[in-house]
DNA sequence: GGAAACTTAAATAACGTTACCCATCCAGAT
DNA sequence: ATCTGGATGGGTAACGTTATTTAAGTTTCC
């Protein structure tokens, strides 16, 4: 006879029962809680061994926590995203939760739906990548529930806020180019349908600052801007254009190393090369730009560190503070060989971290 | 006053009450279930429009389903894991499930509480791709979770498979190397800790096809291999190791485009340049090979319709079918600039796709 | 010696949803 | 008029866990 096949799982009443105690002695040896006898607790715990049960989460839920928290990235392609996974997993390691990502997308409606997929499924905690929402769709979600926003600059009293300081690290790749000489330096920026403030994203930080830096050094005239996305193609794309006009370029800043190394490959196609024609940098410093072929000029932004300070928040919300935080994690440059000075002096690139 | 300050969620019974009718009725609405008059539907469902209610899907789970499902990935920094994760995310698009992503980890211990912990959070279904597991763990979660696993060749009766053809995909490459002309190739493999008969594991097959297809062709003396690492430190080391050789080889086949950029990386390194003195070819076909700075040569393996695969099957699984499927994806070779004959003939390197 | 004060264990009532069962209603057949 | 049967709506008992309350011992102290 075939039935549904699966096996009833271990439940915490089978726990009581194999070790002839009530269920509500079980419960209190789980929860580490107190009014229990140390003969009690071996008892139990022998049980609980030898049946190999494990609490469910669902049913715990529904009394108040389930040990889980969701993590919203926009998408897993950009490898800075794993850097914050992985530092939010490790720091989770020795507590009782555990991080489960979604991936939002390129819509608001879908980004919407990933986060509120996390609140129904009655998540402990929220910390999300969420470019697109508004501010006031944030504080919605939460007052539903802890909430730890990434990557956004703008503080509210009802979640924290853990970001990398763009302006400075925008302000060191500029200045850096200038410094080499550089004077007809161009900007690859994101654009999207995002609700939010553009003075709360990352991407127009690191543009605004972009600006800024060039008028201070009396190069307003020199700014160019190409407005496309954060990845392979965008920067790609942006390249092109911007190789396009005429003069051309001698630097181009990527806002994103994504963007930087479809940069690399347009730069590449045009029939020039980096940098003794046109010097390149990127923001983010992936793995991939340290490879000796690629050499990008990067800006380091500690993506684990930002995961660990999003768990570590986000737990102490879950035990109740109330008041917000804001975390801001200082970036440093990172020069390699595709920034060098205008104009085709070689030169043996070196690799220097400047902070 | 700040209480705990999160405002109650709204519940069925609140529409039941908002609706003037039973929890009942409102629970058949939401399941599309028979025995509800269009009347009724509609009063029902006008309530859930103006309470914006949502079913919370943690007490969904204490009867039955949580209309949500776990995919357990190693890590998230391979982009080709990316693209299954987008076919599964298509699938489910219009189906009241969602998928959840967990990461596994480098060690058996972390993979295993991965999946323990999609099993604690009584998702439907899991989908993993977990290369340490032992197969009889697989079938251990199979019996608990309907179960598909993917990018391992064993078939199992308790759960279904989807995997690429490696055998198909590795011969794709060592051929067309020979083709041009190369005879000491190499190849770099990867290593673990994993619990799994090697044959099942797709870097095993990779690597033994390289070596089926050196001896067909009467090159059993030139047979090399590396065993380091499917990422870019692993394929930097690995092509260190290989072209330290002497007599160096002329070509070498990294078994995934991660461990490929690192082989690019150290031929750079090493004063060498491809194709010209080394040819590089790799497996997956992930975005970045086809940036023209790199036009790395690779095999093309589907992981959207993977994902979608997976996907279905797994929907299958959890409507009721018991009997295992096994899904197998047929590679295509991708022809670029970093394979050429041997011995510095350069040539416009050209773009071709052999199926 | 007995009340007060603890300590320990168990009984019980939720949490939000679904599946099963029963009651009612009305149409059509006898 | 009575009966049968299908359609519709609602009552209720679970699902596995935890927090609160209650009961039963066991000390402590005058």
């Amino acid at each position: 006879m075939v039935t549904s096949g699966r096996r009833r799982r271990v439940t915490i009443s089978d726990v009581a029962s194999h070790a002839q105690v009530s269920v509500t002695a079980v419960s209190k040896v789980i929860r580490n809680a107190t009014g229990v006898s140390p003969a009690m607790r071996d008892r139990v715990k022998t049980a609980i061994e030898e049946l190999g049960y494990r609490p469910q989460a669902v049913a715990r839920g529904m009394r108040g926590r389930t040990f889980t928290i969701g993590l919203m990235l926009p998408h897993i392609r950009n490898p800075f995203f794993a850097d914050i996974l992985d530092g939010l997993t490790a720091y989770l390691e020795n507590t009782d939760y555990q991080a489960f990502m979604i991936q939002g997308g390129a819509t608001r409606k879908v980004e919407r739906r990933a986060v509120d997929a996390l609140v129904d499924r009655q998540v402990d905690g929220i910390i999300m990548v969420a470019p697109l929402a508004s501010k006031a769709r944030l504080e919605e979600v939460a007052k539903e529930k802890p909430t730890v926003v990434l990557a956004r600059h703008e503080g509210s009293a009802f979640y924290d806020s853990v970001y990398d300081d763009d302006e400075a690290g925008a302000e060191l790749v500029v200045k850096h180019l200038i410094e080499l000489g550089h004077r007809r330096i161009a900007h690859i920026t994101h654009q999207d349908d995002s609700q939010a403030p553009p003075a709360d994203l990352l991407h127009n930080i690191r543009a605004a600052t972009y600006e800024r830096v060039m008028r201070e050094h009396g190069l307003a005239d020199e700014i160019a801007i190409a407005t496309s996305f954060y990845n392979e193609q965008g920067g790609y794309d942006g390249a092109r254009e911007l190789l396009g006009r005429s003069p051309r370029p001698t630097a181009i800043f990527a806002g994103a190393d994504q963007a930087a190394l479809g940069t690399l490959a347009a730069v590449h196609d045009m029939g020039l090369s980096v940098p003794q024609d046109v010097s390149v940098a990127g923001y983010d410093n992936i793995h991939l730009a340290a490879l000796s072929n690629i050499t990008l000029t990067s800006v380091d932004q500690d993506g684990a560190v930002m995961g660990r300070a999003a768990g570590k928040l986000l737990l102490e919300r879950i035990e109740g503070r109330m008041t917000a935080v804001r975390f801001s994690v200082t970036p440093s440059l990172v020069v390699r060989g595709s920034t060098a000075p205008p104009g085709g002096s070689a030169g043996a690139p070196s690799t220097a971290v400047t902070r």
